[in-house]
RNA sequence: GGUCUGGUAGUUCAGCCGGUUAGAAUACAUGCCUGUCACGCAUGGGGUCGCGGGUUCGAGUCCCGUCCAGACCGCCA
């Protein structure tokens, strides 16, 4: 046996017990003849004191121990002269009457604390020992325990749990697929899922009813901190719903997880269309944890003379409460900001509304106080404020306006993690135009229903459509995005036509699911949330990394098992495939 | 594909306008220490300054290229 207790587990009550425990040494704390060894485990740290009237033996094996070794004591529990109120396990300590080397250790290349002296690249090399951190163990106890959470809500409401393919077929729209060559099939390539979408709505087909998942995604595209090219998502679908029916599903188990997780009732979930999103916020995923939205001056501010407001197509500015007293580094650093390449702006204009009523800006040239005071009550603004003001074609400047905002969300300090902000955008586009390739895409995808009253717009007016569809948005992360789905394979059909597919090539990527479509489809929808990205909200951190176990760094690689690798010629000619010639400069 | 930031001891970093033998903290090793728990004290070892080239009497420092890491833009139905 070799353990009969943790080392999280042990209290006052517990002295006199012989017990034993087996863990990593986290520290050793030698004074003369008497050593303290702080041993680890994943449920705390009990300490193990040696003295001088110890076994011979166990004396000798004290004095060899290192870092990480994992080592089994045998001994007694006894009250501590001098009690530890940080741990759990203060009151007590173990004396030594057994000590044994399990496994020794090599000089871990950081500590293994909570406050390591590792930075992120030796971490990820050495995510085993990243791992028994406590606080990043801690993270994927969280991540299990959400897991749970939703397994057990989503199980209550009689949703099934079903698992669908990895090895499946590439298909043109949406990301770059991972593809698998295929080894019996010569010349030909399994494409790993983006989502499991047309798996679920042919589990629908077949009256499954409520179907959900926990399962890896997977798109070939480049990483960001909130993205993995491996990720999980809670899949769902349901049959027999409306779009109201799967937010009260979803909103409701959202809710709960705060409810659970963190101890916050949050209020229902305001329903914002798509288009206030853009107009007021810049963005599809408003981030409601602060106010100072975006107001359009176009109409009061054009035509008084100043070129680059007269010939602008939009122009928008969003009031910073309390910032009038901004100096001059300070806007040009706001300015520099709008204008980095990654947003694009020309330049900033402001308005100061000084503390003693007088107005400022940087347009005092074009404009008097009239003007200015006119534009600042469009924006609700009151003395002591600062109006940022940005210019140019609409849909370029909103977003910029929107990179500002939270910048000065961000400065002003109203992005508070612990405050959490949920809503609904609905009412997307069904179709975005790309002007590079002349065509449509889907904006969700091509099985989003439309809106039935904008159904005959595909014919005229494709760009007008809305779709049914609906993004949960919390603190400005997209964490959920669902629709319903088109049901008829007639209207599938249609929107294959609105994207430009040949009715071939809809059946040669698509044929099996219009095809199940005309053995009696139920109506259907659903939702996906990105896993990941809820853990790391929950868990009041930045990066999805921190709730993975083995993520990838920016490159897609994984530095510990060092992937992805060339594989053998063998590998090569039995699949079929030749490389190129990579290019020697 | 692009923009920006960084790469110096096992680790985290400092290193000025180019100038002596490249420092600190921590980790590690040895010794002392009977109530530590960020123990303390003393001593010691430890460097391809990412790599290649250039400028210069002289490069960790300046320039060019390259690799790696991170953040972001494009991309991500």
């Amino acid at each position: 046996m070799y353990r009969t207790h943790t080392c999280g587990q042990l209290r006052i009550e517990d002295a006199g017990k012989s017990v034993c425990l087996s863990g990593w040494v986290q520290k050793v704390r030698k004074l003369g003849a008497m050593t303290f060894v702080d041993l680890r485990d994943r449920y705390g740290i009990t300490q193990l004191v040696v003295e001088e009237h110890a076994p011979d033996e166990v004396r000798e094996t004290v004095a060899r121990l290192g870092r990480e070794f994992v080592i089994q004591a045998k001994g007694t529990v006894v009250e501590r002269a001098s009690k530890n109120g940080k741990i759990p396990t203060g009151d007590v300590e173990i004396r030594v009457e057994e000590l044994t080397v399990l496994s020794e250790s090599e000089v871990p290349p950081f500590t293994i604390e909570d406050q390591t002296d590792g930075g992120d690249e030796i971490r990820m090399r050495y995510r085993y020992l990243d791992l028994r951190r406590p606080c990043v163990r801690r993270n994927l106890e969280l991540r299990h325990r959400m897991a749970q959470l939703v397994r057990n809500y989503l199980s209550e409401r009689g949703f099934i749990e079903v698992e669908t393919p990895v090895l499946i077929k590439s298909t043109p729209e949406g990301a770059r697929d991972f593809v698998v060559p295929s080894r019996m099939n010569r010349g030909q390539f399994y494409a790993l899922p983006q989502s499991p979408q047309t798996f679920k709505q042919l589990l629908m087909v077949s009256g499954f009813d409520r179907y959900f998942q926990i399962v890896k995604c997977f798109r070939d595209e480049d990483l960001r901190a909130d993205r993995q090219p491996e990720f999980t998502q809670i899949d769902c679908e349901m049959s027999f719903v409306e779009q109201e029916d799967v937010q009260e599903v979803f909103e409701g188990m959202i809710r709960h997880l705060f409810k659970e997780v963190r101890g916050v009732e949050i209020p229902p979930m305001e329903r914002m269309t798509w288009k206030e999103a853009m107009e007021r916020y810049g963005c599809d995923k408003p981030d409601l944890r602060f106010g100072m939205r975006i107001n359009e001056l176009t109409d009061i501010a054009k035509g008084k003379g100043f070129g680059v407001f007269d010939g602008a197509d939009y122009i928008g500015a969003i009031c910073a409460p309390g910032c009038a007293g901004y100096t001059r580094k300070q806007l040009d650093e706001l300015t520099e900001f709008v204008k980095r390449s990654q947003i694009g702006a020309k330049g900033l204009v402001y308005v100061k509304w000084n503390e003693d009523g007088t107005m400022k800006s940087s347009v005092d040239k074009f404009y008097g106080e009239t003007d200015l005071r006119a534009w600042m009550e469009r924006c609700g603004g009151q003395a002591g404020d600062l109006l940022l003001i940005l210019v140019g074609p609409k849909m370029k400047t909103l977003p910029q306006l929107c990179e500002l905002r939270l910048e000065m969300g961000n400065r002003l300090g109203l992005r508070d993690k612990n405050v959490f902000k949920a809503l609904w955008v609905v009412d997307f586009p069904l179709l975005e135009w790309d002007e590079e390739t002349q065509r449509f895409y889907a904006m969700h995808h091509p099985f989003t229903a439309p809106k039935p009253e904008d159904i005959p717009l595909m014919d005229t007016d494709p760009g007008r459509v809305r779709a049914n569809a609906y993004d949960m948005v919390i603190n400005g992360v997209e964490v959920g995005g669902g629709s319903i789905r088109i049901h008829d394979s007639a209207l599938q059909s249609k929107m294959f036509d609105c994207l430009g597919f040949t009715h071939e090539a809809a059946q040669a990527q698509f044929g099996f699911l219009m095809g199940a479509f005309k053995y009696g489809a139920p109506p259907h929808g659903g939702i996906a949330f990105g896993f990941d990205r809820l853990a790391s909200m929950f868990a009041g951190l930045d990066s999805i990394r921190d709730v993975i176990a083995f993520p990838k760094n920016n490159s897609g690689r994984d530095v510990m098992i060092d992937s992805p690798s060339e594989i053998s010629r063998e590998q090569l000619d039995e699949l079929g495939i030749e490389l190129q010639k990579t290019e020697k400069k």
